[in-house]
DNA sequence: GAGTTTGAAACT
DNA sequence: CAGTTTCAAACTC
């Protein structure tokens, strides 16, 4: 342990404001000796950027990553060198607040409502309660630290992770931010590869996410909440370094934890922890290499385990939500928001198993690819037709002058006939959505010519339907350069039908999905609830009728409604009235100008 | 509730 | 960057 040199301890008294000589009274008064102090707040003299002006400080949160119920982390614009710059608020303030966070832990749950020594007063807290006693709540070990709030109603000593503190509080802060610039960002991102074929397998919550930094574990088996990868619900990665590693796909000591008919007996749960971490139980047969083990995309996980386990806690819940929120918080400066997390409404002992676990086959993803593939290509093809045909029609002079006062007409028309082709014959009130959304459509083309995402959907669908489509004047030439053999415009204008359509099929596919989902949550209730007595539910079941089966059940399909909401066709295209039927594309008649058929099976 | 174990963070 | 120490949570008894 190096010395602290005078210069050092100078920077110190120099950077601390003067109002806080008090706070450095009770430092050099604390249990921990000045100089160790010094050197562990590394105080850097830089006194310049503060915490929430760091465009990295988000609330990295285990609060986020686990129970928090939401808690957002605001900066004062009025007041940018105020100690109260930082202002912790929970999200959504409707009282009254979810209950205080860890309730994993028995522990602080006995705690969390007394006073302790020099904590700020208690009050209902939305993260984690600390127990820090060495750190002052000034470094990362404190969970609310490192959570970026202030702790408020912790059981810690000594602490300056308060308003009272804020200026040591914004030093530590910084001088975390230059040991690592990532150290308030959220821990777990979301993994964009995740798999999701074995959630079938299990049965069970998948949690999509990734340990940006991975765990090191080394005894625990990453099969406890020492490991902070089983701890946020999710498995070990490629980014992990743990030795022993059990928390993998396929994992059958992990697996022991959740399934068989103890699954819900904790004791039996923690020993199964036990037995895996022992090795007494399964013979995985792995080396233990954590490399070998580690799954590309995050997936299954359900819980942690033991006296806390998350089976009968919600806490798990929120780190799923939380899990798919927090890989996008990093382009927001405030930590991700939870609220109303449709998950938290209370503890439950039950697995979750999605309604559509049997619903969607990896081919029938292929298959719904396929169609929307063919689909642009024969918009396209039509367009690219009716571009000749009027071509023919007008003289070169017209069709040029067309081409900039005329386009949105030409456009609108284009797409009316996509519209019918898609639909048949639409309604009213559903053309006039689509109006509305044409709008715009002649600035989009110049502004938007295709959206990246469609662009890459587009090269990665690539070419067999494309260029074995042949397109008679290359406007819809499949070419990712979005180049070449037309103007700019027409061709905007194919991708733009293009995603027009696939945009509206995909959004119809969703909308069957969701159906298919309440139809079978309404089997599941009718089925239980019959298993109950209650006999005559089963009968006013139909099975294939899509929406107009919520009203029935007793008012239990009712909530089904309020949990799926429909996608709106949106600004996109005229919704047919069989738009929950399955679509069924039929060849296109050579020669004809309008619309591709699309039938729909019944 | 005290003591132990564990692994991340901090430090050398 | 690897090794060591510190720290606080998780866990055990």
């Amino acid at each position: 342990m190096g010395e602290v040199g005078n210069q050092e301890m100078d920077n110190l008294s120099s950077v601390i404001p003067q109002t806080d000589s008090v706070e450095l009274g009770n430092v050099v008064s604390s249990d921990v000796p000045a100089k160790k102090l010094a050197r562990q707040l590394d105080f850097t003299g830089t006194g310049g950027a503060v915490l929430p002006e760091h465009p990295h400080f988000q609330s990295r949160s285990r609060c986020q990553e686990s129970e928090s119920p939401a808690v957002m982390v605001v900066q004062s614009q009025s007041q940018p060198q105020s100690p109260q710059q930082l202002v912790v608020l929970p999200i959504g303030t409707k009282a009254p607040l979810p209950p205080a966070r860890k309730p994993d832990s028995p522990k602080s749950r006995s705690r969390s409502n007394v006073e302790t020594k020099d904590a700020t007063p208690k009050k209902q807290k939305q993260c984690k309660l600390c127990n820090c006693k060495h750190s002052r709540c000034l470094k990362l070990y404190c969970e609310c630290f490192a959570s970026g709030v202030y702790c408020d109603g912790c059981n810690c000593t000594n602490c300056h992770n308060n308003v009272e503190h804020e200026a040591s509080r914004r030093e530590a802060v910084e001088t975390t931010l230059e040991r690592n610039p990532n150290a308030f960002r959220p821990k777990i991102a979301n993994s964009p590869h995740g798999t999701r074929e074995s959630r079938d397998e299990i049965g069970e919550l998948v949690m999509l996410g990734k340990h940006n930094k991975g765990c090191h574990c080394k005894k625990s088996g990453c099969l406890k909440k020492y490991c902070e990868c089983f701890q946020a619900n999710i498995l070990c990665s490629e980014n992990c370094k743990c030795m022993d590693c059990k928390n993998f796909e396929g994992s059958e000591e992990r697996q022991a934890l959740f399934h068989g008919d103890h699954a819900n007996n904790i004791a039996y749960i923690q020993q199964a922890a036990n037995a895996a971490i022992t090795g007494a139980i399964g013979s995985s047969g792995y080396a233990c290499l954590p490399v070998s083990k580690k799954r590309k995309g995050p997936e299954l996980g359900f819980g942690p385990v033991g006296k806390d386990s998350p089976l009968n806690s919600i806490p798990q819940l929120h780190q799923a939500n939380n899990i798919m929120s927090s890989g996008m918080s990093t382009s927001s400066p405030f930590p991700a928001a939870h609220v109303g997390s449709p998950v938290a409404s209370g503890p439950s002992k039950f697995s979750f198993r999605s309604l559509l676990a049997d619903l969607i086959q990896p081919n029938d993803l292929k298959e719904l690819c396929s169609v929307l593939v063919v689909l642009t290509s024969e918009v396209a093809k039509i367009q690219a037709e009716q571009r000749s045909d009027e071509k023919q029609i007008n003289d070169p002079q017209q069709t040029s002058r067309a081409s900039s006062s005329g386009d949105g007409v030409q456009h609108q028309k284009a797409e009316e006939k996509a519209a019918d082709g898609e639909c048949g014959s639409s309604n009213q009130s559903d053309r006039s959505v689509h109006d509305s959304s044409n709008s715009n459509s002649s600035d989009m083309t110049r502004a938007r010519p295709m959206s990246p995402g469609t662009l890459a959907l587009m090269c990665d669908e690539q070419d067999t339907m494309f260029m074995g489509a042949g397109l008679a004047d290359g406007s819809a030439a499949h070419d990712c350069n979005t180049s070449s053999h037309v103007p700019d415009r027409s061709l905007s204008e194919v991708y733009i039908e293009q995603e027009r359509i696939v945009l509206t099929k995909f959004r119809d596919c969703l909308n069957k999905l969701i159906t298919l989902g309440e139809i079978k949550e309404t089997k599941l209730t009718s089925r239980s609830e019959s298993e109950v007595g209650n006999q005559n539910q089963s009968n006013n079941f139909t099975s294939n009728s899509g929406c107009q089966q919520r009203s029935i059940s007793n008012g239990v399909v009712k909530n089904v409604a309020l949990s799926a909401p429909r996608i709106p066709p949106a600004c996109t295209a005229a919704h047919h009235p069989n738009n929950d039927l399955p679509l069924k594309i039929l060849p296109v008649p050579k020669n004809r100008k309008s619309k591709p058929q699309i039938d729909r099976e019944v």
